[in-house]
DNA sequence: AAGCAACTGGAGTTGTCAACTCCAGATAGT
DNA sequence: ACTATCTGGAGTTGACAACTCCAGTTGCTT
């Protein structure tokens, strides 16, 4: 895991790798709390080097945003893996989206990466890939012991954390907390117990799941 | 009702009022489309005039979706004493929830000025305060009969709202109603069943959740 | 039917903002 | 001490939306 020369590129002069990690770290703090709308010359600034630099370092913008999240969405889809070694199914399930929603509160870029509001096409298709088969072992688990809900589809999961995550944002400036009192709501929702209504209409197919995420991500 | 003379301003030339109405109704079909985010030019367009007459009709873009969506602030108004009306209190509840996520299904820009992402803040300031006591009533009419959980609040309600305003936003080109079940997981979160679980923080203040509206206002 | 105030359209102006580059000067490494 | 590498911030480019100007047209009055 050597920090800078990703590809056979020519070892960077001390000072240029130093101005490197300040930038990465300028622009871990800068997207996570402003999202990745900033432009560079802010994450420039905050990092005290100059804008040419972190271009001359990073290429452009695209760039520097797919090596920061590439470690973070790779965190997401560990959870998955992580929800799986606890024993009671339901709480695996638990776990895995209250995790995970954890995880996309800290991080307003990730929420944006994760739900393609702006770059990581590449990124998120290919984390997807790994992310839903392990999500979808948890659901079925749960499902299996009777206590999810057995109309649930593995298409419905990036939407009820979209759903959640939309709440994040919305209130996030506010209070950093209350986005639980959602979650609870439709983890109640989604927990198996008599009288849950019947779903009104099919989930999205898996090859339309990816189309949202795709049509949403075009716009930038 | 007079469509013209807003405030005693001289009665419009008849070509001039009928421009007017031509570009009303354009608004109304691109905003409720493409959103509030659309520049005049291509309402104007859409309409048949040239962009000067639009903005010596309306004065500016603001004005324009004032003007316009006033009435569609009201008529989402209007469910919460319908919704008073159903006999059952828990399906007035859903009805409530149902209808006005149904408006907001059919108009972007509705959605847009009812949560304050451009635009209307004095406009839904106003109906706001119009619409949380009667959105109270039918809260607590079904609270009451035992039927909607109890630790539920008015503050509640609009992030519900929002909450799944965002999956029909998220979806809407791909499927124009898998959003309907999110709110059945969310109706069934909310429904009182033995085993709810207790919320894990307490609701925003009526304060609060105004700050958080007005706050995403601010952007535009 | 003629005259004029009211109106029109679209080319053009203004302002903003983010991405990205240029280059004279500074610095690391040998 | 020498040079390839690197630096910073002023400046360029491009896009885009809000809004205006004005030469020409049209509805209304008498």
């Amino acid at each position: 895991m050597d920090s800078s020369a990703s590809r056979g590129a020519r070892r960077l002069r001390r000072d240029a790798e130093a101005n490197r990690q300040r930038t990465l770290q300028a622009a871990r703090e800068v997207f996570a709390e402003r999202g990745l709308g900033v432009n560079l010359d802010d994450i420039a600034r905050h990092a005290g080097v100059g804008v040419a630099t972190s271009y001359r370092l990073f290429g452009n913008k695209q760039a520097l945003i797919n090596e920061l999240f590439e470690e973070r969405v790779d965190a997401l889809v560990a959870l998955a893996d992580q929800a799986l070694t606890i024993d009671d199914p339901w709480e695996g399930f638990v776990s895995l989206l209250t995790m995970a929603l954890e995880q996309l509160e800290a991080d307003r870029g990730l929420r944006e990466v994760v739900f393609a509001e702006l770059g990581g096409r590449p990124l998120v298709a290919q984390a997807r890939r790994k992310f839903m088969p392990a999500a979808d072992a948890v659901m079925r688990r749960a499902q299996d012991a009777g206590l999810l809900r057995s109309d649930l589809t593995t298409t419905d999961l990036p939407l009820i954390s979209y759903m959640v995550s939309c709440v994040i944002q919305h209130t996030q400036p506010v209070s950093s907390e209350v986005w639980r009192r959602y979650l609870t709501i439709v983890l109640d929702g989604l927990h198996v117990r008599p009288g849950l209504t019947d779903m009104p209409v099919v989930a999205l197919t898996t090859a339309e799941e990816e189309h949202v995420a795709s049509l949403n991500a075009s716009r930038s």
